[in-house]
DNA sequence: AATGAATGAGGGTTCATTCAT
DNA sequence: CATGAATGAACCCTCATTCAT
């Protein structure tokens, strides 16, 4: 039954928001199964018919996250009428903020403990920061083909975008409300393609 | 007696090098006081002789880090006679990676666990970034108002610095045992400087 | 759910009796949580269910045991219409005497530990034994302004006077079932008012 | 050599002190060996040079007490030429209680901890307090024959007056220093032959 | 489908006792 | 004799998970 479904999937949706607050609250293993059930308002055992674990709510979350993200990557279109590389980039970027933005928990949940392999739970993360890291990765090569890069380890430069990203990110968590994710957009990607060194005068 | 506090320090390092492994391949909540004990090759209430609980052997750990860390950086020198400015960030950069590569558990304790709010434990690391913070705030700022670094926000900039550094010195985690540590540093710090962007041939 | 509420207070008691028996046999340091489950059949965890610590079982056992005997306690009524003051004072102690007999656990817990400051936890009956300290010794000023009672130093005589109801009591930890309760009490409120010197017949 | 068994006994009360003080204060349970030996200034090892046990020192201190008390502690003697019973009465109790003042600590150990049956090691105190029991309840007997002691049951009698007693010499724990032992000693005798019941004028 | 009482493995910590020095 | 570092059994308590209702 579409009815009987969609009630499940609220209950599911109920429970993963109220376990994505704890836990971005409060950290993966501070967070326990009772403060999850009690916000998000049901009983005990119900939580173990959605979900079989505390580590698989936890993935879950994460999953539903990485998903989303990975949406908002786009890789960059090289071919003749498409948009300039940077604008390109800085959509990306900027496509990314919004989606954290749009759910700050997800920024401790993905940036902060997502690198922490302090549970099993979030192998999940290593994967979706790889993927992104391979991404960045064969940019920079094809980039320095091109010789529009600078010659460099793509791979150890590559960490150092994914760095310079969540740390920027990282900031946000704390930001004020009405943030001009443009401009933000802008500085992650230009810091990203030009370092902090004033760019001489055109 | 000299032999005897060797003979306690020794015990301690002995702790204190057993719980940063553990630490550092388990993470804070996942390590026991078992696992610490037993791959230190002590009794249970050894270990309480020499630290007072769980929290304190981490904090001990992240503290003589910190310090040692400390050690390493060392605040730009303008004045006239001093080396280059670049030259001296390099070296920083260097002697911190150094640091690190002596103990590579320490990368995973402080650069990344250190960042989750997890482990209430870890509060001293938060002091320690955010004092690195502000250093490079402080030199950016100082720098903008030179015509040197490209305008832009200070805070923000600042933390995506560390957050290349962090993405850099975690990719060592892993590195192999002969690494150019100048190479990676001088990669480290034009990276910040410069960006990704093919410098221009002059 | 009424039967709910049931089960619940069943299994309360079901465990308070449990450490009621532990806590009389051992005595608050040596009885441990183990043999308290144990005996009431429980597991471990479930005990914490109900109670919050050893010693929030611990000091509601004593709770209810004062609140009890308190109830039993009854201020002499010196109003015209009011029995003789003897009679009463017969039935108080034969209602304190009753009260014990029906759970002589009691007995051990109140009067024996009671009085031991060892357990932090006793502190309830500390305050109780001051208040029927009190209680008699305002008795016994007031006795003496009347002249019936025999000058003396008042807070002295109480805790004689106390100290002999429990001296007495005590002894019937170990005595026989088929006990005159009567005869008991009026034994301890003689000796209490007369002494052990024959009266000299009227 | 009487040099060696002197230092030796020295020592021996040395510990003792310290742990006396230190239970009186603590209770048996909450005192550490830690505490006893900080106290007594000397090393771990050293108190198990002297005592086997923790156990052992408690049961010492107490046994030591005991004999001191039994000391004070003198049969009445009803030949001709002897004091009148009631001095005699009087006198032992004036003993008893200078011992107890010379001591305040014992008064913790002895009449306080005594009682609870906590620990293993406090059944000495049960044989002293049966065997005085044992005495009252005799003379008792015997006075009762003599027609001198109200009918009663012996037994419950003699717990009564000892109950008043330990009542008694409990307030004491806290009394100020300057106490006419004699007018106390009066009262708690008083109290056990007369109660509390205005004497009728002579 | 929902409940929440019950479970018990596992956690960190204490402290009386031992033993090599 | 004296020391104090080392020991490990035992303690109280937490919390993810199960299951009868």
């Amino acid at each position: 039954m579409t009815t009987a479904e969609q009630k499940r999937d609220h209950r599911r949706h109920q429970i993963l928001d109220a376990a994505k607050a704890v836990f971005a609250e409060r950290g993966f293993h501070n967070a326990s199964i009772n403060e999850i059930i009690k916000s998000a308002g049901i009983a005990r055992g119900t939580f173990y018919l959605y979900f079989s674990s505390k580590d698989a709510v936890f993935q879950s979350i994460l999953d539903s996250a990485l998903v989303g993200l990975n949406a908002q990557i786009i890789g960059v279109d090289m071919s003749p009428g498409a948009e300039a590389p940077n604008v390109q980039l800085h959509q990306n970027v900027t496509r990314v903020l919004e989606y954290f933005l749009a759910d700050r928990a997800l920024i401790q949940l993905v940036i902060t403990y997502g690198f922490a392999p302090d549970s099993e739970s979030a192998l999940g993360v290593d994967a979706f920061f790889g993927h992104v890291l391979e991404l960045i990765e064969r940019s920079l090569t094809y980039g320095m083909a091109l010789g529009l890069v600078q010659k460099c380890d793509a791979g150890l430069c590559a960490a150092q975008i994914l760095g310079s990203l969540r740390g920027g990110i990282q900031r946000l968590t704390t930001a004020q409300e009405d943030l001009d994710v443009a401009v933000v957009a802008s500085q992650l990607v230009d810091f990203a393609l030009y370092g902090v060194i004033a760019r001489s005068q055109a």
